[in-house]
DNA sequence: ACGACGACCGAGCGAGTGTTCGGTCGGTAG
DNA sequence: CTACCGACCGAACACTCGCTCGGTCGTCGT
C-alpha cells in the first residue's frame, strides 16, 4: 500500500529497534549494550531476544528497512515525474533530502554504522545504497547527454549530490531555522549548480 | 617550522596512535579493544598505557593532532592566497580537499567518532571543527557581498561545500581512477559553482 | 660501581559483554 | 478441562573489557 512518495508519518518501526536506533545514534552499535536497549523498549534481555536473534539482526533491522524506504521512494518519485532528466533530477533529490530530514535518525545510522555490519549483511546493504546512487548516476548522465546539464564528470557530480543530501542528516534538527520545504528549495538549488542545470526552471 | 601547506609527507604518529587510527578505520573506536591496539603497535597492554593514560586519550591524540593540522593548512592557504575572496576560496577548498585526501583514515576517524568523544573532548573538538567552518564561512561571505559569487544562502552553500569535501575521505583510495590534483580539479569547479562563483578563471 | 630512570611486560582485577537456559504467565483451540 | 503457544523474565554462562599492580630489563649520569 503504497502513500505518496512525499508524505512522511510516524516512523512504525517496532519498540525494540526504535530503542536500539535511539541508542545507536547516540552511541553508536558497539557503544550501545543490548541491556540498554532492552530497558529502552521496557523489555528484559530474554525479551528483547525473544523478537530478534541477536543484537546484529537489530542493525540489519534498522540499516534495511530504511534502505528499501528510501529506494521505494526514490523509483516512485522517478516514476511519478515527467520524462525530462531535469524533472526526474528534482524528484530523486527532493526524495533524497525528505527522507534524510524525516527519517533522520535512521538515515544517520545508515551512514555511520556500514562497518558494524557483518560482512555478508554490509554486501547487501552497499548493494542497495548502490542501487540508489546508479539511480541518480543515469539521471544526470541523461541530462548531460541531452545538453540540460553541464559537467564534465558527470558521476562526481552525482556523488557529489547524494554527499551533500546524505549530510543533511548530520545536522538538521526540526526545530532549527529551515522548514523541510525551505530545506529542499535551498538544497535543490545547490544540487542543479553541481550538476549544471540551467537556471530558472521554477513550477 | 611550516612546510608549504600543499605538501604532505608521512603522517609521522607514533606506532600506538597509528595502530589505533588503522583499527579505529576499520572497526570504530568502540568496536576496537586496547589489546588490539597494543598489538598493532607490537606493545604489551600496560607497555601502550606507559605511552598512553587511556583509550579514550589515543582518540583525543588523533583527532586533536588532526584538526590542529588542518586549521594550520587552511589558515596558512588563505594568508598566501590573493586578496580576493575567489583566489581565498580555492586556495582554502584546496587545503580541505588534500587534507582529506593525503590524511584520509584521521580525516574519516574525526568526522565519524565525534560521538565517541568524552564530554569536554567533544566540546573542545567541535569548538575547532566550527573554526574551520567559519573560516570559509566568511570567505564565501565576502565573495557574496562583492559580487564575485552568487548565492541566496551563502552559509548553507558554504556548508555543503565542505560536506562535499570530508566526504572525499569516506571514498577515495590511491590506486582509484583519479590522482589527487585530478581530484582537486573536479571538486574545485563543484565547489565554485556551489557558491555561484562566476566562470573561467584558470590559471 | 651504583642508583635513578624510562621503557616495557605477565598476570590479574572488577565490571560488563552478548547470549542462553529453564521457567512462568495469560489466552486460545479442541 | 487440557494442551498448547507466544510473550516474556531471573539468573547465569563463558568471555572480554579497560585498566593496574608489581616487577624486570638496559642505559644513562656521577
Amino acid at each position: 500500500m503504497n502513500r505518496n512518495w512525499r508524505t512522511y508519518e510516524g516512523p512504525s518501526l517496532s519498540p525494540a529497534l526504535a530503542s536500539a536506533l535511539t541508542m545507536f545514534v547516540e552511541q553508536g552499535y558497539h557503544g550501545t549494550s543490548v541491556r540498554q536497549i532492552a530497558a529502552g523498549a521496557g523489555l528484559s534481555v530474554p525479551g528483547l531476544y525473544h523478537h530478534f536473534p541477536s543484537k546484529q539482526a537489530l542493525l540489519v533491522g534498522i540499516m534495511d528497512a530504511s534502505m528499501d524506504e528510501l529506494l521505494e521512494r526514490s523509483r516512485a518519485a522517478e516514476a511519478q515525474a515527467g520524462s525530462s532528466p531535469l524533472d526526474r533530477f528534482d524528484a530523486v533529490v527532493e526524495s533524497l533530502l525528505l527522507f534524510h530530514i524525516h527519517r533522520r535518525d535512521a538515515a544517520f545510522v545508515c551512514s555511520t554504522e556500514i562497518r558494524s555490519l557483518d560482512p555478508a549483511n554490509r554486501d547487501a546493504y552497499i548493494a542497495k545504497r548502490d542501487d540508489e546512487q546508479r539511480l541518480l548516476d543515469a539521471i544526470v548522465a541523461d541530462g548531460v547527454q541531452s545538453g540540460l546539464f553541464e559537467s564534465a564528470h558527470p558521476r562526481d557530480s552525482s556523488r557529489a549530490v547524494t554527499t551533500m543530501c546524505v549530510g543533511v542528516a548530520g545536522w538538521y534538527r526540526p526545530d532549527g531555522p529551515l522548514t523541510p520545504s525551505e530545506l529542499v528549495a535551498v538544497y535543490l538549488d545547490l544540487a542543479r549548480r553541481t550538476v549544471g542545470a540551467v537556471a530558472g526552471e521554477g513550477p
